[in-house]
DNA sequence: ATAGCTCTGGAACATCGTTCCAGTCCATTG
DNA sequence: CAATGGACTGGAACGATGTTCCAGAGCTAT
């Protein structure tokens, strides 16, 4: 039942969860998603595979906990300080900065039965609607938009990171567009009008801006009755 | 090079790339993704695995191509009467629906490195700005941060139904809402703030009302001058 | 010293994606 | 009509993977 750390640990190289989820954490990053194996793992922490399996259940949990950890990683080392519009741009820069150093940890997202990361991102986006002047009752709805607005973008980015990462990233936009290209200009004609603005534009930049509609939308919720027939103060 | 339909086909039920395809919509939504081998996707073809191969250059593409499918089915049904905005509710209601039943897609969206599916989505969405007064030169952000908010959804919720389908919709949100009361209050505020509306909430009018967010913050985008202090007309 | 745990390492197993190939079917050619 | 060749099929076989199993090592408590 008691897993490691129970006793002071009978090695100075001694296994541990941690350890094991670190390592996991290093594999997928240098080779992607198909390079961790429980061998590579166990050839990386000079061990056997049924030594992993003492401190982890299995693939998919093993998973689970990396990405946990990289996306805990990356909401802790937000500030909290500054306006609350500021602070929600923040969190969500960070997660997709998180999400495009790690890929693999966005394709998970859409995987992970406990939800734990899931649950990890909704916090941080939840905890700052308060400031944002957000009715409590809209709150579930709005940190869930929020969420899953993040989630989609780290998911369809990984999609971007296929394979063992390194590649160039110009490189790899002119791949993609080239592959737009080719589809029915008859069939899409809205991704063939916007295709001459993939080459050159940021997806971090625009990342942003989508935070920035939302946050618009909260504004707009916020005060509806504004209207220029009937200005506030009178 | 050619593949089939170049020829009448030599049999009744001879094999094509449509049928593998279907074949594999249908187990993937009756047995799950783990349900989806080439071994049992032959023997529901009664066929071989070699079979599929000439159709299929292998499960990566077998599975965007399922993906795919429905996608386009989910699209290729929506109404395109109706106000703007009521279209764009409509066509991402649809992709809702889509995921919720075919939840293995979601997951596909952010590995699927053709981003056939998610181009799909794009253009969709895209197609409905022009009638939402959306500048052009925004198009391309705007489209791109709804294609990520319902991609975020799909993938989020596919994230529910791991494993085998058919369990209880009530009996699983239960299930999930008594995993996060596990989590740590101190750690997770906000979390256990909203859980007591997780149990009694509905998926669909939620993700519609981060729609309809966005949405107020186009309106909000499109007419920016509105201030109580100076209200236009003048 | 002995017993009983935690923890380790690697062999072994079932299953998967994929490759390979002998063979079948059919339209075309001589 | 016989023969040829490409389209297509079915299943055996291969390498790799996730997981299980177990014999034993190391350490603590009796």
């Amino acid at each position: 039942m008691a897993t490691a750390a129970d006793r002071p640990s009978r090695r100075a190289d001694a296994l541990s969860r941690e350890r094991v989820v670190t390592a996991a954490v290093e594999i997928l990053d240098a080779e992607g998603e198909s390079g961790l194996t429980f061998r590579t793992l166990a050839k990386r922490l000079s061990t056997g595979a049924g030594a992993i399996y003492w401190h982890v259940q299995g693939k998919d949990e093993l998973l689970a906990a990396a990405a946990n950890t990289v996306i805990a990683v990356a909401i802790g080392g937000v500030r909290t300080r500054g306006k609350p519009a500021a602070r929600l741009r923040a969190v969500a820069l960070a997660l997709f900065d998180a999400f495009e150093a790690h890929p693999w940890a966005g394709a998970q997202l859409a995987r992970d039965p406990s939800r734990l990361a899931g649950a990890r991102i909704l916090e941080a986006v939840g905890g700052t609607l308060d400031a944002l002047a957000v009715a409590p009752e809209s709150q579930f709805a709005v940190a869930s938009a929020l969420a899953d607005y993040i989630a989609g973008a780290a998911g369809l980015s990984a999609a971007h990171a296929a394979g063992p990462p390194g590649l160039d990233r110009t490189a790899f936009l002119e791949a993609a567009a080239q592959r737009w290209e080719r589809l029915d200009p008859a069939e899409f004609p809205f991704v063939h009008r916007i295709l001459r603005q993939v080459p050159d534009h940021d997806d971090r930049e625009q990342f942003a801006s989508g935070i920035d509609l939302i946050l618009a939308g909260i504004e707009k919720r916020n005060s509806p009755r504004i209207s220029p027939a009937r200005p506030a103060r009178a």
